[in-house]
Order: structure tokens, then C-alpha cells, then sequence
DNA sequence: CTTGAAAAATGGAGGGT
DNA sequence: ACCCTCCATTTTTCAAG
């Protein structure tokens, strides 16, 4: 595995905030041409630097203008019990992200919904509808005030 | 403000996956010519739909292999305190996310640190130089089960 | 929406430090 | 190892129908 040095540094932290960025436009940030750039964005991308490139899409715009921190507290907790959770909840479009955690509760969703019905829908019969979860809490979010989507480099 | 068809939508489930496709490829998934579909795409983005295009980084390779939820407890709720509070912690690079809450807490941070001595290091040195907080509590992410980036459409 | 063509970017070859 | 300057190919972008 090779060291990454300042210009590759560089690269991801302009890549991780705006990836339409042509090479020429990348290559004038770095002081650097356009070739050289090119082969070291490829070999980010070949080493798994670099994931994937994504649209970053306006949920609000797209009717989900709640988001909702939920706490999963499961019935038992041995190893299946976890792991039919998890595929149960992958399977729900509400759920955005989901956490193991340590602590009070087993697991961490983000969830997005329209509004409060659409929440209480969720609840009780989405999530109603998992059998391996034992009690939840919702915490609401009132603002977003930072989400930069990425590692602060 | 116009109405989204099932090709937008469509459209737009595919750049939230996969942002490096070129118009050709697009087109070909929806079943349209190039032309159509670059037309649609500047159409989402100068509306908004898109925000806009990133490259999602590997953050485990990038030194940061533990993610933390910190929830804080404000000292006290008034606007001027939460709003220093909201500058403070822009400025931390370890924290990705920051949300206004309801509940027993008024911040949820989303945190990204190498390891266990580096979170202490930002919890004392970082955190503990932000005046307007009152409380803290940690919750350890074991692992991410889903992080779909993006709205589910 | 389609065709089609100009403008621009990508992705290599070949050579220099 | 790393960079540069071309340049062919592909893609983007935007007319006109």
C-alpha cells in the first residue's frame, strides 16, 4: 500500500466536495498538467481512495423534509437476532443509515420522511412490522446545520 | 415549480448511485437519446433537485476508522449561545454532521476519529474548549450496517 | 424528442527532467 | 518516479427540425 502524498491529499479533499471538476480544472489547482492529475485520480480510484462519485440530491425537494435519529433497542442479543434486524431494516426505503452501537441501544437509524404521518406510518407499520426489535425512541431533528457528506481531510 | 416524470425520478435514482456515467449510458438506461437526457439532468440541477456531484472518500483508509454519535447538552438555551455553539463546532474537522435535536439533548455530532486516543484528544482538547457546552455523552458506532448517502426514492 | 455537428474533455503515446 | 506536450478518440453541449 503506498503513501498518499500532499497533491494526492490535495485531489481527494477538491474530489470529496465538488467531482465535476474537469482534469484541466484539477490540474490548475494542484500546479500540476493534466495527464499527471489523470493518472493519480485513476490510481485514488484503483486503491479505494476513492469509492465511488455520487449526485448529492435535495431531500426536502424530494419530499422528505424530516429527518429522524432512531434508537433500536432489540428483544435478545445474540448474533441471528442482529443480523435478521439488519436485513429486515435494509429493506425499508425510509431508512438511510443504520449503526451498531454501543450504549443503551443496539442500533442507529437516520431516517427520512414527508412529515409526522409519514413518520408515524413508519413506526407502526414498518418498523411494527420487525419482530426482532424490542422497544425505540425518535429523536427529531429540528435543524441540519452541518452535513459535509465526506472525511474532513 | 414543475413535476417530476418517472424518467427524472429514474434519472435521478441513478446519479445518486453512480454520478460517472455519461449521457450515453444514461440514455440508454431510460430508454432515450443523449440529448433528452442531458437536458432532463441540467433541468434537475438548475432546479435544484441536484445539489450537486461529490466523490465519496474510503474513510477507514483515510486514517479515520471509528465513527462516534456525540450528543452535548448546551449550558444554556438561548439563541446566542446555540448559534456560538454552531460556529464553534464548524470549525472542528473531526465533526461531519451536526444536528439540532429535540430530546434530552440539544446537538447530535456525527465524529470521525483515527482511534480511541485521538476521539479523547478531540473530546479534552476540541470539545472541551467550546464554552458554550454544558454536557456531553458518546455513543460508539461498531459498525455501519447501510449508508445509502442520499434519499431513497 | 431526433439528428447532427462544434467544442471540450478524456485517456494514451512518447519524450524530458 | 514523476512530469510534460501533443493528439486521437470520446463525450458533452447545443443548435435546428
Amino acid at each position: 500500500m503506498e503513501e498518499l502524498d500532499n497533491t494526492d491529499i490535495h485531489l481527494l479533499k477538491l474530489l470529496g466536495d465538488d467531482s465535476n471538476m474537469t482534469m484541466k480544472e484539477l490540474a490548475a489547482k494542484v500546479n500540476l498538467s493534466p495527464s499527471p492529475v489523470f493518472e493519480r485520480v485513476k490510481r485514488l480510484e484503483s486503491n479505494g481512495y476513492i469509492k465511488k462519485y455520487i449526485a448529492l440530491l435535495d431531500a426536502e425537494k424530494l419530499n422528505h423534509g424530516l429527518i429522524i435519529f432512531c434508537s433500536i433497542r432489540l428483544k435478545q442479543h445474540d448474533k441471528s437476532i442482529g443480523m435478521e434486524f439488519v436485513q429486515d431494516i435494509m429493506k425499508i426505503k425510509e431508512v438511510v443509515e443504520c449503526y451498531n452501537v454501543s450504549g443503551d441501544y443496539d442500533f442507529l437509524l437516520k431516517v427520512y420522511a414527508r412529515d409526522m404521518k409519514h413518520y408515524q406510518d413508519f413506526v407502526f407499520n414498518k418498523l411494527g412490522s420487525v419482530k426482532s426489535i424490542g422497544s425505540t425512541h425518535s429523536t427529531f431533528v429540528m435543524s441540519e446545520n452541518k452535513n459535509s457528506h465526506n472525511v474532513n481531510l
